[in-house]
DNA sequence: ATTAATCTTGACCGTTCGGTCAGGTTTATT
DNA sequence: AATAAACCTGACCGAACGGTCAAGATTAAT
């Protein structure tokens, strides 16, 4: 057995339990007594491996910033516009579909003002941001699509596919109570895609 | 002065700062001692008007469900796709704008799972959409925009819209921390519309 | 086999939470 | 002027919170 595997274990599920607790109640109404309880450890274990719960939940979000940039890189991986927003678009959509706990915790935090995640905002998602803008303006001038903010389009990008995870709960209220299917939500993908390409001028 | 005038003006002082407060904290975050602190208020005087913590945060949601259905009536106001829908979604911008706070409320709510508004999402929220689900289908049917699947226009026009309010400190840190110009959110507001529009077939 | 390091945990601590209440003050009614 | 109704609030309560700690159990190193 490996040096250091009870730890690299505990904390593995410590983290898990956190996330379904932060996402279930926010980082205000979770308590470390119902992550240990999820967890199926003593709480004083919890603080063993993590001092206080601000520590732990800034784990839990620089996980989820991992998994966030690494999704993004997809946006590199074809030269026009239409390939390379298609993949990102299915991409992000893909991901908040498979984690949609990680996506309500991210939003909760933007949602109180990102207290924990100003910086990384500030630094790494802005500089991530400025190239792909530059990538966006060099489409819009040679015509592939049409003239328009990159921002704002990478914002609109950003809302719709978060809001299949973010707002889930709504969505199922409005799906005689039954969470999107896997051919629903392969519908939706499609039709964000299409319409979101069509309206820049990327199709026909 | 009128009868019940000093109720009505309490009422009116706890509920403005209890928005304050929720939209800040969240439900489990925000406290009665800081509701109170905001109102100039002693905290027992708050239960004096409202017995509990989550009737003071119903009526709060109520006030905002209202706010809500007004602004979805704009739908209605034009036969044509073009003018409902560009209607409907400066609107829906507009009250993002001009109350953020309560956008951030409903969107909480709905992420921790819609604890308490469920019942209004699953009727009076359900059958808005279906009404709308029917107009949408007879622009399809008469060739005014291209066939989709109406619900999820609906959802992507929703989501797009609230994205500005809720994600505010997000958007702010990818603007030079400065939060959206006027003249810069009419550019948005002008480019959802015309990317939406576009992009169902519903111009050019 | 012994020692050192790591891990485990029940019991406990000070603080803050939502909520209560008795008793006083102000306003409205007659 | 007297009475009733509505309003106000400091002091208090039990519960739950994040966090601590000492003492024991387990694992690793020698």
């Amino acid at each position: 057995m490996r040096k250091n595997q009870i730890r690299i274990n505990n904390e593995r599920r410590i983290l898990a339990a956190a996330v379904k607790i932060f996402a279930g109640y926010g980082y205000q109404g979770a308590t470390m007594r119902k992550i240990a309880e999820e967890a199926g450890l003593p709480k004083a274990n919890l603080h063993y491996y993590f001092q206080t719960k601000e520590q732990l939940y800034r784990q839990v979000l620089d996980g989820i910033f991992k998994d966030w940039l690494a999704a993004a890189n997809t946006f590199d991986e074809c030269e026009e516009p239409v390939e390379a927003l298609r993949g990102y678009i299915e991409t992000k959509m893909d991901l908040s579909r498979k984690r949609p706990l990680e996506s309500r915790i991210w939003a909760e935090e933007i949602l109180r003002g990102a207290p924990l995640i100003q910086d990384q905002l500030e630094q790494t998602l802005a500089a991530w941001l400025d190239t792909r803008v530059k990538r966006i303006t060099d489409w819009i001038n040679t015509g592939t699509i049409q003239a328009l903010n990159p921002r704002i389009l990478m914002y609109m990008i950003w809302a719709v596919t978060q809001h299949f995870a973010d707002f889930e709960s709504q969505i199922r209220a409005l799906n005689q109570q039954q969470n999107l299917s896997d051919e629903q939500f392969a519908e939706a993908k499609q039709q964000v895609v299409q319409t979101i390409l069509k309206g820049i001028g990327a199709l026909e």
